[in-house]
DNA sequence: GCCGTTTTCGGCCCGACTGTTTTCAGTCG
């Protein structure tokens, strides 16, 4: 894929504009087709080859011809030219916040900064007030700003954004003055990563829920405080924005804070068409100013002639184009998950006993579980040998008749060793329900290699799902490339389903590949590669990508009843 | 630079907070 790389140049090639103090208009056109760009779940590669570039929604002639320079030559002639005349050293700037194209210029230009290190210490030698427009507190907000981007966590994982909410909305829920509260942003979207908290508060006074508010424990730092919205660091570092709102208006406010950006938006250019505004405080009639008060999300789409739209696809990615035809998917629920196909038990690396896992997923209203250990080559994992693997189906023979309403599967987790194959016989593989295929080695090999070992691992019909098939692991291993075309294509033909895998590091495939996989007529089957019982409630990480993904229950193999799943397994 | 059941030219989402300003530009989301 080389949409991230086409994403990454038409971004880089905004920030330069925005320096040169370019046509705002134009910029954002950048920025929109590098994001419509970066949303796409095909390949821009196959979409030049079909000279279909210009139906993507924000590319025309031009971004069409740049697209194709990239996949033809691996760069933009423009891109290079544009580079040369802008320092690199002005960008570095830009990265901190609070210093925008202006201030970085001025930096540069007047001051001859020379890195943000050099800033600093130019911060502290007192050297910035005095500039034009600049004065002490600019040169305190820059050492904050410095300071931010040194102790500022990466993003967080969906899962510590998640627990970090917990925290912020029980202390904030203290404060007499608040009426409701909830979180916002791109954790309610449930995006993969997060990276500022949004919180959105309604209020009769919303002054004295901002100060009340600085004055939480959790509070380390301030970097804004006005009296409706305040942004502030927590002491991990994690950025927090609060808004407040009347109580009548929470609907609006919602929708503006939980974004995305692109959906709000798309939202506006409707409202507008229909001679609406939008905004946080509710959808106003332009000629008259009339207000149409949104109390609650639904009032604001119903607003614009639309169904509601759920959080997970408010990214702009064509569900405002299906909610207009009444074409919104009926997003799979967690509810919908009748059990867990990826579970790791004390037999190989994981902490639990079979029973007790087995008791854990019957008390959380499962109707099955599989068991699925490592096989004999992944001795870091403590992975089965034959002998070991056929006691342990054993064993679960045994609980199965000990712990009633839940059937316990017999699986495997097994590797994909380096030709495809899998590392145990069909014989034994015929003694397991449902085996789980993986690769956990030699993910530096080629595209095409992995590729290959995939496909293989798909035809051997042993396999009815792939594990993490890109085995990223979020903050230290970057998923590896696939060729998704025929990864797509074998498993369709083959039956394989495709995991959705849990682990809050892991959420592979993600969105993207999982809507893919999706449209290309591919099964997927959301596991939880628990290793704990605490992790089986991951399962809510991984529905969350699949809704994110436009997935319906059908379109997941664990919503299927037992006997049906039964049936499948069989294939 | 894109885009069009009013348009192929003239528009392009909207508002809060900050700091340096006497009414607004810069930055952010």
């Amino acid at each position: 894929m080389r949409n991230i790389e086409v994403a990454e140049i038409f971004d880089a090639i905004a920030d330069i504009l925005e320096i040169k103090n370019d046509n705002v208009f134009k910029i954002r056109a950048y920025r929109r087709a590098a994001l419509n760009v970066k949303n796409l779940t095909e390949d821009v590669e196959t979409l030049a080859n079909e000279n279909r570039l210009e139906e993507i929604p924000g590319i025309g002639k031009d971004l069409a011809a740049k697209i194709v320079e990239v996949i033809k030559t691996g760069r933009v002639k423009h891109y290079d030219e544009l580079k040369k005349s802008v320092p690199a050293v002005i960008l570095d700037l830009m990265a901190v916040p609070g210093i925008g194209p202006k201030t970085a210029k001025v930096l540069y230009e007047k001051l001859n900064v020379k890195s943000v290190a050099d800033l600093e210490k130019k911060a502290r030698a007192h050297k910035i007030s005095g500039l034009p427009g600049l004065k002490e507190k600019t040169e305190e907000n820059i050492l904050r700003g410095i300071g931010v981007i040194k102790k500022r966590a990466e993003r967080m994982t969906l899962k510590e954004a998640l627990d970090l909410a917990d925290k912020v909305v029980a202390s904030i829920e203290k404060i007499p003055a608040v009426n409701r509260i909830a979180p916002a942003g791109s954790l309610r979207r449930m995006k993969e990563t997060v990276r500022d908290l949004d919180v959105l508060v309604t209020s009769k006074n919303a002054e004295k829920v901002m100060d009340a508010f600085m004055k939480l424990p959790i509070v380390k730092d301030t970097l804004a405080h006005g009296p409706t919205k305040s942004s502030i660091l927590t002491s991990d570092g994690a950025q927090v924005d609060v808004r407040v709102v009347e109580p009548d208006d929470f609907g609006a406010a919602l929708v503006y804070f939980t974004g995305s950006q692109a959906h709000n938006i798309h939202l506006r250019h409707i409202a507008k068409s229909m001679g609406l505004k939008v905004n946080e405080y509710g959808v106003f009639v332009e000629k008259t100013g009339r207000k149409i008060t949104c109390k609650e999300e639904a009032d604001v789409y119903r607003a614009l002639k639309l169904p509601m739209i759920p959080p997970e696809l408010r990214e702009d990615r064509g569900e405002i184009e299906a909610a207009v035809k009444g074409k919104l998917p009926k997003l799979i629920e967690l509810s919908d998950i009748k059990g867990d196909l990826h579970v790791h038990s004390k037999w190989s690396d994981g902490g639990n006993s079979i029973e007790e896992l087995a008791r854990y997923c019957e008390r959380s209203g499962y109707e099955y579980v599989a068991i699925t250990d490592h096989s004999k080559t992944l001795k870091v994992a403590r992975g089965l040998s034959e002998k070991d693997v056929l006691k342990k189906v054993e064993e679960i023979g045994r609980v199965n008749k000990e712990v009633k309403g839940i059937r316990i599967l017999s699986g495997v987790e097994v590797d994909i060793l380096d030709d495809g194959s899998l590392d145990y016989d069909d014989e034994i593989l015929d003694k397991f329900d449902v085996v789980v295929a993986a690769i956990h080695s030699g993910f530096k090999e080629s595209k095409e290699k992995l590729t290959r070992r995939t496909v293989n691992a798909m035809k051997t019909g042993r396999a009815h799902i792939i594990a993490h098939p890109t085995g990223r692991l979020m903050g230290s291993r970057e998923a590896y490339e696939l060729d998704f075309h025929k990864i797509f294509k074998t498993a369709k033909d083959t039956k394989t389903c495709l995991e959705i895998n849990s682990f809050t590091e892991r959420l592979d495939l993600d969105d993207i590949n999982s809507r893919a996989a999706k449209e290309a007529g591919v099964m997927l089957a959301v596991g939880t590669d628990s290793h704990i019982t605490d992790q089986l409630n991951s399962v809510k990480l991984g529905v969350s990508v699949a809704r994110r993904a436009w997935l319906e229950a059908g379109g997941i193999l664990n919503t299927l009843k037992l006997r049906d799943l039964l049936k499948f397994l069989k294939k």
